[in-house]
DNA sequence: TCAAAAAGTAAAATATATATTACAATATAA
DNA sequence: TTATATTGTAATATATATTTTACTTTTTGA
């Protein structure tokens, strides 16, 4: 059975600089994930597990819905 | 790099069963994954994806924050 | 300007989410 | 009861999230 085609989108790089302007090498290390997947899940390129969005969301004071949405 | 310890929780199974008693097999229709995915994701075994979580989300119409959440 | 910091990106390796198949255990309804 | 639907679970296979390493491009501050 194939997922549904629908992707995936987030304000974590808007959320993050408007947290004390942190980079992302920061918020990586506070979540405990290397920058590049930082990167990858702020440009989008993927579909990153519920537990770095937690993590995400508790680090930037977001919650969760107002950090990902589906598109389309 | 090593992920936190913390542990995703979720009462996806509650929400699913107030929702019109849907059953694992439906919502997991619904949501484009197999039963035994849900099964596992209902029984705190892994840690989806967000766009399973996101789909899971739309079809009980519950937000994100309230379906799942960290422990400890 | 210019140097340093931050961000973007890519290839290969690894860890793990998810599928597939199958069967056992439990709940439910007749 | 008993048959059937639903749930729990397990082993193996596959897809993909994430790491590691490393380099280039862009931004920022002196």
């Amino acid at each position: 059975m194939k997922l549904k085609e629908s992707i995936v989108k987030n304000k974590v790089k808007v959320a993050r600089i408007e947290k004390n302007n942190l980079t992302q090498g920061e918020l990586a290390k506070l979540v405990g994930v290397t920058r590049q997947t930082m990167n990858l899940i702020e440009a989008n390129k993927y579909n990153p597990t519920i537990r770095v969005c937690l993590l995400i969301s508790k680090h930037l004071e977001r919650p969760l819905d107002e950090l990902f949405w589906l598109e389309e």
